[in-house]
DNA sequence: TACGCGTGGGT
DNA sequence: TACCCAAGCGT
């Protein structure tokens, strides 16, 4: 191996080993060694069908491998293929996915299913075309499913392999567009066992490769690595710059009233539509959770429910996108039950149904204390 | 092209 | 504690 192994061709903008067949080989042979000895063990990739590796993709999206292992379990169980899949409610899939969040996921996959079973005789397509005609389904997650499921010779780009590359290819974001990584990924691509070959890149980014304190040390490709060669190989991990974040002060109170207690679905356009939520409230900054006069009045309005007196729950806090809540929570009984005052879709649910409804993951929690009479 | 979408794990 | 980040997609 010479210096110039990672030199970079002023006219192409990848580097010169790209070109040579044998350095692909011996980069090829490189990362198949690694992963022969180093392979994650995932359920996922234990007996594979177009159905498993779909739902395992969609969950994976934009979520860590390890916090996607007991979903995947659970839903293969409830939903142990297209077809059941299809004939259940929305209401049982969200169920399935609480917890896991970006939930129009779930809706996609849902009325993928349906789509399948309807139009396709519930024969999941087979070329990347038609699988991303199919709602949720993306460039990347339909090369996946099909290098996946049927060792169909598609290349990958996600967010460990987009790292791998940028490091690989020494490329700045800006440099790094996605275009010039697909077209890496594909020079990259082998003519046979695709599956490991995808799997193998993605556990490389994943282990080795990682945002921070990538372990070079360990890594076979450090040859081929211009990150590595420039001797700051962490710079290339992280790209994005830092969004500003917004403080939000919001009001969530459990409203009980003779064993039921008062709950809204969230509408399609809201955060978390599909999901069960308490009554919820935004605080101006004006306004303080300590005025309960204010609060009162506040809920009136939003549920059409009085309530007299409220005992303080803990104060919750989260994020959506750009926005940092401050949830703070109350418990409170209503002065009466009377459905015909309810507004905005409140609505009286009994409290053993609280296992059933998908509910936002604050709601969640807060159900929790309801049904442990306390506080963790 | 850039942003909205949720949550939990890691540091 | 308060970030950063994750097997992306849709608009």
């Amino acid at each position: 191996m010479t210096d110039s192994t990672t030199a970079v061709d002023a006219a192409s903008g990848s580097p010169s080993w790209l070109a040579d067949a044998r350095q692909r080989g011996s980069f090829r042979r490189a990362v198949r060694r690694w992963y022969a000895r180093h392979r994650r063990d995932l359920p996922w990739r234990r007996h594979r069908s177009l159905y498993r590796v779909w739902v395992s993709e969609i969950m994976l999206q934009q979520t860590q491998a390890a916090t996607v292992v007991p979903y995947y379990q659970r839903f293969l169980k409830s939903f142990p293929s297209v077809r059941r899949l299809a004939l259940a409610d929305e209401e049982q899939v969200l169920r399935a996915w609480e917890g896991l969040g970006y939930y129009r996921r779930a809706r996609n996959l849902h009325q993928a299913a349906k789509q399948v079973v309807r139009d396709l005789q519930g024969r999941i397509p087979r070329t990347r075309e038609q699988l991303q005609a199919l709602p949720g389904i993306g460039r990347y997650t339909a090369a996946a499913i099909l290098s996946f499921a049927l060792d169909q010779p598609h290349a990958i780009l996600e967010a460990n392999t987009r790292r791998l590359y940028r490091r690989l290819l020494a490329a700045s974001s800006e440099a790094g567009s996605d275009r010039s990584l697909w077209a890496f990924a594909e020079t990259l691509l082998p003519r046979v066992r695709i599956a490991d070959w995808n799997d193998a890149l993605i556990d490389l980014g994943a282990t080795l490769c990682s945002p921070r304190q990538p372990q070079c040390s360990r890594c076979p490709l450090t040859r081929w690595c211009g990150a590595f060669t420039s001797g700051d190989a962490e710079s290339f991990g992280t790209a994005k710059p830092a969004t500003e974040t917004t403080p939000l002060e919001e009001l969530a109170i459990i409203v009980e009233s003779g064993g039921k207690v008062l709950l809204r679905e969230r509408r399609e356009g809201e955060w978390w539509s599909g999901l069960w939520d308490f009554p919820r409230i935004r605080l101006s900054d004006a306004e303080s959770a300590a005025d309960f006069d204010r609060l009162r009045s506040r809920f009136l309005q939003e549920t059409g429910i009085e309530i007299d007196t409220a005992v303080s729950l803990p104060t919750l806090r989260h994020s959506v996108t750009r926005y940092h809540i401050r949830l703070q929570c109350l418990r409170a009984e209503a002065d009466n039950r009377t459905d015909d005052r309810l507004r905005n879709g409140y609505r009286w649910i009994d409290r053993e149904q609280l296992e059933r409804l998908p509910l936002t993951a604050t709601a969640r929690k807060m159900a929790q204390w309801l049904s442990t009479g306390g506080v963790d």
